[in-house]
RNA sequence: GGAGGCGUAGUGUAGUCGGUUGAACAUACCUGCCUGUCACGCAGGAGAUCGCGGGUUCGAGUCCCGUCGCCUCCGCCA
């Protein structure tokens, strides 16, 4: 019977077991040698006296870092002088009778025993086989799985079924970009890879599935962040006859659930709320992180009369205004350090960035002479600065200003140390239906288009767009939107008065939604969901500052796998079979450079 | 599509206002020694076309141009 490494105790002291694994680390005193044995459990230490060792088996110094072996042997107390309590089977050993070898190893591309080691992300993408070695890394996984099984139990006591849905489906343009797969039975036809189970999930209830939840995988053709891949994975749920306050609810039971028994977290029922509107106008942001107390001030009535011309016109103009933010203790700031964050006000669109700091040695800003002193000494009572704090102003056209400084606030909390610890969960309700995208010169769902308006806001849909709100919420977490869900038009009426809404005609509507349109002919539930970024939150739970650290297999910023060298070319076969002929622009030059393929055996 | 950072033995880094350095250090690797280590220790050894291509120069890891890859950000992400 096999036995568990980072399982032995005490209590298995005298027991004669087998063990399989990898040998981790070896330290050879001679005629003495302690080889750590690691499994998925742990390490456990095999001490080889090499004068006992059984002669059938191979020279102890045979073995090399990685070699898989299997070993007989006996579970025996450490010397009080050997114990090393940093170790979890630290009081025991294991004296082996003998010792296998299963596989062998190659030197290593990249440390897999040193815990300190942070090899190049490539070359660990590259040899991902062992980076999952090592124990930090399986830990995450670990984790993956036991959140997986937590959310699963849940659903199933909850009453919901899990429905798959599928990989293969219809590409709609609008949104994310998508995927494409060639369909070999319809040439110059091509399925879409799914961006979300969205419409499927609602055809589920239509189907009368009445709550359905799935794991499902997502894939979206778009440039990669830190906390955004091509492929993720989302907790999907759509459920019938459920109000907003429905869905929510059992959000909310959800996330109790998970942090109580992954992290031993209590979290506080309900979540708080706060209107699209409101958490723009105080927090610069959609997905406010609530673990930082400053927020935005408007300084618009301060400035108009303070002296310095840019101010005072924004604060007299109708769309424009000074927006503000007081940083406790901002007056230590360096001016290299105010110079940097203006570099991001710009980067991020604002004109400028000012500052006001008022120390013991008076008061000090970007403005120079130009602030009047009296204006200054108004600017900082508005803000309810204390000596030794400053404040932050920028000027311009509201949303924008609002939106730079929310960016700011992030960055000087984290400047000054202003981030208090813990999970601030809040449902964030009322977003626009839709928003003008300048580009297309044309109003855009901002959730999708199947999101109902706010009932009280139906009336505008017709005659003022831009004013509906929508009848959805975002779960935000820290700062990070967790996710998005929504109330659905549920009647075929309702789906074509928002598709007109959104510019489409009757014709687009029925090409590519046709089927949805018709299934709400034919009795569909009124229903509503919620899709929550399953990578994210673990990303969060974990303390992990990239979302890669939570999948076993991310892809880089362009969309490559290191390991398996995807996507690749194919063969001109494949292609003949599939009607498609690459355009010249597409055709790789072999001198180009063959960059993310792995590279042949030396 | 744009901005920035990085690329030097297997790995992680130093060297980067051009030259007296033979490209250094740690670790891993190889050889030897060692019976209580646990990131074992000690002694010795081998290992680098300084990402790739071009250019400037008497001379380039170092400067310039291009290119590839990874990371972060902007755009993008219903």
């Amino acid at each position: 019977m096999r036995r568990w490494c980072g399982d032995l105790t005490l209590n298995d002291v005298g027991e004669d077991v087998r063990l399989l694994g990898w040998v981790h680390r070896i330290r050879d005193h001679g005629g003495l040698v302690f080889v750590d044995l690691r499994d998925r459990s742990g390490l456990v230490q095999l001490v080889v006296d090499r004068s006992s060792l059984d002669a059938s088996t191979p020279e102890v110094g045979e073995l090399k870092p990685e070699y898989v072996v299997e070993v007989m042997g006996t579970v025996r107390r450490r010397p009080e002088s050997g114990v090393n309590p940093k170790l979890k089977t630290g009081w025991i050993e294991v004296a082996p009778r003998s010792i296998r070898v299963l596989s062998r190893s190659r030197p290593l591309p990249i440390p897999v025993a040193d815990p300190e080691a942070h090899p190049d992300e490539a070359l660990r993408f590259r040899y991902r086989y062992l980076d999952l070695r090592r124990p930090e890394v399986l830990a995450k996984l670990v984790f993956r799985h036991r959140a997986a099984k937590v959310i699963r139990d849940f659903f199933d006591e909850e009453g919901f079924l899990e429905v798959e849905t599928p990989m293969l489906t219809r590409s709609t343009p609008e949104g994310a970009r998508d995927f494409l797969v060639p369909a070999r039975h319809s040439p110059g036809c091509f399925y879409a890879l799914p961006q979300s189970p969205q419409l499927f999930k609602q055809i589920l209830m239509v189907g009368g599935i009445e709550k359905y939840f799935q794991l499902a995988r997502c894939l979206r053709d778009e440039d990669v962040r830190a906390d955004r891949q091509v492929e993720h994975t989302q907790i999907d749920v759509e459920m019938s006859f459920a109000t907003p306050a429905d869905v929510q609810d059992v959000m909310e039971r959800l996330m109790c659930r998970l942090f109580a028994e992954l992290l031993d977290v209590h979290l506080t029922l309900p979540f708080p709320r706060i209107t699209y509107d409101e958490a723009m106008r105080r927090y610069g942001t959609d997905k406010p992180d609530l673990r930082i107390g400053l927020e935005l001030l408007d300084l618009t009535p301060a400035c108009r009369d303070c002296g310095v011309r840019f101010l005072e016109q924004a604060a007299s103009a109708p769309d424009t205004g000074v927006v503000g933010l007081r940083l406790p203790g901002g007056a230590g700031i360096s001016r290299s350090e105010y110079d940097r964050l203006e570099g991001r006000a710009k980067e991020l669109g604002a004109r400028g960035l000012s500052w006001v700091a008022w120390s013991s040695s008076g008061i000090r800003s970007s403005f120079g002479r130009h602030l009047r002193e009296e204006a200054a000494r108004t600017l900082l009572g508005v803000a309810g600065a204390q000596m030794g704090d400053a404040v932050l102003l920028l000027a311009g056209r509201w949303p924008v200003v609002r939106q730079v400084m929310g960016q700011l606030r992030l960055k000087v909390a984290a400047l000054l140390d202003l981030v208090e610890e813990g999970w601030r969960f809040v449902w964030v309700t009322d977003f626009p239906l839709a928003e003008f995208d300048e580009e297309t010169r044309r109003y855009e769902a901002m959730h999708h288009p199947f999101t109902a308006p706010h009932p009280e806001d139906r009336h505008l849909l017709a005659t003022d767009v831009g004013r509906v709100r929508a009848w959805a919420y975002d779960l935000v977490l820290n700062g990070v939107e967790l996710g998005s869900g929504s109330v659905r038009n549920h009647t075929r009426s309702q789906q074509e008065e928002v598709f007109r809404a959104l510019g489409m005609s009757v014709e687009e509507q029925e090409r590519r939604f046709g089927f949805l349109l018709e299934a709400l002919e034919y009795g569909a539930p009124p229903h509503a969901g919620i899709a929550i970024g399953f990578d994210r939150l673990l990303m969060l739970m974990t303390g992990s500052a990239n979302m890669r650290e939570v999948m076993a297999f991310p892809k880089t910023g362009t969309g490559a796998c290191l390991l398996t060298g995807a996507p690749s070319e194919v063969e001109p076969e494949q292609l003949e079979e599939l009607g498609i002929r690459l355009a010249p622009r597409a055709i790789r030059d072999p001198e180009a450079g063959e960059s993310h393929r792995p590279a042949p055996e030396t």
